[in-house]
DNA sequence: CTCTTGAGCGCC
DNA sequence: AAACGGCGCTCAAGAG
């Protein structure tokens, strides 16, 4: 399964026209409109001179509950020609869908009461009349839709596409400033209400008080002027587009929650033992060597002496080393590592800080995740966790476990499956030949030629053919170093401490020169997104309109805005990958279960393998192709027993 | 006692 | 004058 390249020609002639013409590499749109677009979501909306009683209705919406099935089927009529619907849920027993139930569903649409569902009151052969509701065609809204996706999936009543998250709305419109994203706080910002969320955690699973059901009622029909308002405004900002993305790729997010990871304990256990006994070892080492300055000189021989020092101490290691004759000021690795070959107990002492971070972060903690019902992690994934647009992932975060093959060898699938590891290839130097229209870089991807090489031919002044192996690495170094602004010093420090290649300052200067040179469409970039953040621009875009805002009181590092149209564009890419992918393997058996930002990892049944292959490589692809091209797309797909391999 | 902050380190 | 970017977790140490 090998991208089919286009011909040089093509992809060259593409580029062809000057880089000054071509569209603004941060932003297409002009400082004064992005100023408009802003002026919308940074200051409160005036409210008092709309006409309130508008919003009267919304704040104490008139509902009906429904407790049986004979209610339940009339009632549900009106809805079924319904385009667009609120959907809100209350659980009782917490919010773990594996563990919580669903009391209520509360359903609201335009010029109706708002209908109150009790699903503890109604057996679940007779929920069909809204089973069929939110398997139907119609727009479902809701405030943080993966909550109610996971708890309905559970209950045998999933709702299907297409969906208006007005949490995930708020967020892109917002991206990058800090905000409250409650259905609270939005509410009160967007339309200027006042909910009162007291009832929220009061006990859903006894006998229902009006109040509680008429907060129920509230939380659902005010999604439906809050969605006109967040449209409205995404379409004013140009965020339409990304919105739609962001909702399109809601129910991948949530089943990859629900599908969860599996840890083999035995096998955790037993790395878990040989870490310890490495950290004790470099313990006694490190203590054998470093002692704390005893501030009584008097007393110096006594026991006190021989007291050991906390190695995760930075401030203990700072007080060692110096009393030690060691020259430092501070404990940090960078600062650490050029000690290392002179001082054997300064390895010592960085082999114990990630040890020691390895046993407690992930041999400790990771097992306290394992789910008492499903078996599983279950970690809470965050479609818009980070300012760039890429996932966050927490409780326990999976998208930082240890790449080593005996760590990621612990994280197994369940019998008769294997897991299928699907990496985007070299996907940020991609985006940045796409975005830059560096006639170099796009030259070689056509040519299907490895830019690392070809960067480090560049800058050595070498025949592509003479590259060695060591000689590529520098040239990776060069390219993730470079891309995002790297100043010398930094990339000098990284050289070291990442790949262990000593460089010069001034070879590392004379390196980033010829990369700039050999690269002018990169270097032209960075002039572009310079004079921008010089002009005191606090916006960003990516090439599929996603945006990022700076607030005005910290103005944006230039590195910030270098970063964003790669990182954001490359986050776009996954996530359509993923739209794409979750409707693509509904007739399978195959299971969304990881996503680390540029791969997915899916667990599939054995007699499906060669058929997911395909669809998860075509859907990666296609959503590659979208915003890459004429840039070609690579996706690698690993069948494998483990994540470890 | 809890909460916050910063250092340090894991990943892409 | 800015000097890779984006995260989350744990521990130490200080604040209240």
């Amino acid at each position: 399964m090998k991208f089919k390249p286009r011909t040089v020609g093509d992809i060259i002639k593409h580029y062809s026209t000057p880089h000054a013409d071509r569209a603004c590499p941060t932003s297409f749109y002009s400082w004064e409109e992005t100023q408009v677009m802003m002026k919308d979501i940074t200051t409160h909306n005036n409210f008092h001179n709309l006409p309130n009683n508008k919003f009267i209705s919304a704040i104490k919406p008139a509902y009906k509950l429904i407790d049986n099935a004979e209610h339940l089927k009339i009632a549900l009529k009106p809805f079924q020609q319904a385009k667009i619907i609120g959907i809100d849920c209350e659980t009782a027993l917490g919010t773990d869908p594996y563990r919580a139930k669903v009391r209520l569903v509360q359903l609201a649409i335009p010029d109706r009461p708002v209908t109150i569902v009790d699903i503890g009151a109604i057996a679940p052969a007779d929920l069909n009349p809204l089973r069929a509701l939110l398997a139907g065609n119609a727009l479902k809204i809701g405030h943080n839709l993966k909550f109610e996706l996971m708890m309905l999936t559970i209950a045998q009543l999933p709702p299907s596409l297409p969906f208006f998250d007005t949490y995930l709305a708020y967020r892109v419109l917002v991206a990058g400033l800090k905000r409250n994203f409650s259905l609270e706080s939005a509410v009160d910002r967007l339309l200027g209400i006042k909910l009162d969320k007291t009832l929220q955690t009061s006990d859903w699973s006894g006998t229902l008080t009006p109040n509680q059901l008429q907060y129920a009622a509230t939380d659902a029909a005010i999604l439906l002027p809050l969605r006109e308002t967040l449209k409205q405004k995404l379409k004013v900002s140009k965020l339409w587009e990304t919105a739609k993305l962001e909702f399109a790729c809601l129910p991948a997010v949530a089943s990859m929650e629900l599908n969860g990871m599996l840890l083999d304990r035995e096998q955790w256990k037993v790395l878990g033992d040989k870490l310890c006994q490495t950290r004790n070892l470099l313990l006694t080492q490190i203590n054998s060597q470093l002692h704390l300055p005893n501030p009584h000189q008097q007393i110096s021989l006594l026991p006190e002496f021989t007291e050991t020092i906390n190695p995760r101490s930075p401030k203990q290691v700072l007080a060692a080393l110096q009393s030690a004759g060691i020259p430092v000021n501070s404990t940090n690795t960078q600062t650490l590592i050029p000690f290392a070959g002179k001082y054997p107990v300064i390895q010592a002492l960085l082999d114990y800080r990630s040890v020691s971070t390895r046993i407690s972060t992930f041999v400790e903690g990771l097992p306290h995740h394992i789910h008492p019902v499903t078996g599983k992690i279950h970690p809470n994934w965050f479609q818009i966790g980070a300012r760039s647009g890429r996932f966050s992932c927490r409780e326990p975060n999976l998208t930082n476990i240890p790449r080593d093959g005996e760590t990621r060898q612990c994280f197994i699938t369940a019998p008769g499956c294997v897991l299928l590891k699907a990496d985007y290839s070299q996907i940020e130097l991609r985006i940045m030949a796409k975005i830059s229209g560096d006639r170099a870089m796009v030259a070689a991807y056509a040519k299907g030629e490895d830019l690392h090489k070809l960067t480090a031919s560049l800058v050595l002044d070498k025949p592509l053919s003479k590259i060695a192996s060591d000689e590529r690495q520098l040239g990776k170094i060069v390219n993730f170093g470079l891309i995002y602004g790297m100043g010398v010093n930094k990339f000098k420090h990284m050289a070291q401490s990442e790949h262990g290649v000593i460089l010069t300052r001034e070879k590392a200067s004379l390196f980033r020169k010829k990369f700039f040179n050999s690269y002018s469409g990169i270097k032209q970039f960075h002039a572009a997104v310079r004079q921008q953040w010089q002009k005191g621009i606090r916006e960003s875009r990516t090439a599929s309109g996603r945006r990022r805002l700076w607030s005005k009181e910290s103005k944006p590092l230039l590195n910030e805005m270098l970063n964003h149209p790669i990182q954001g564009l490359s986050a776009d890419i996954t996530k359509l990958a993923l739209a794409k992918l979750v409707v693509a393997l509904k007739r399978t058996g195959a299971k969304l279960i990881c996503v680390v930002h540029d791969e997915i990892l899916l667990e599939c049944p054995i007699a499906e393998i060669e058929q997911v292959k395909t669809l998860l490589h075509s859907c990666m692809v296609s959503a590659g192709d979208k915003f890459l091209s004429p840039i070609p797309c690579e996706v690698e797909i690993k069948v494998l027993a483990t994540w470890g391999g």
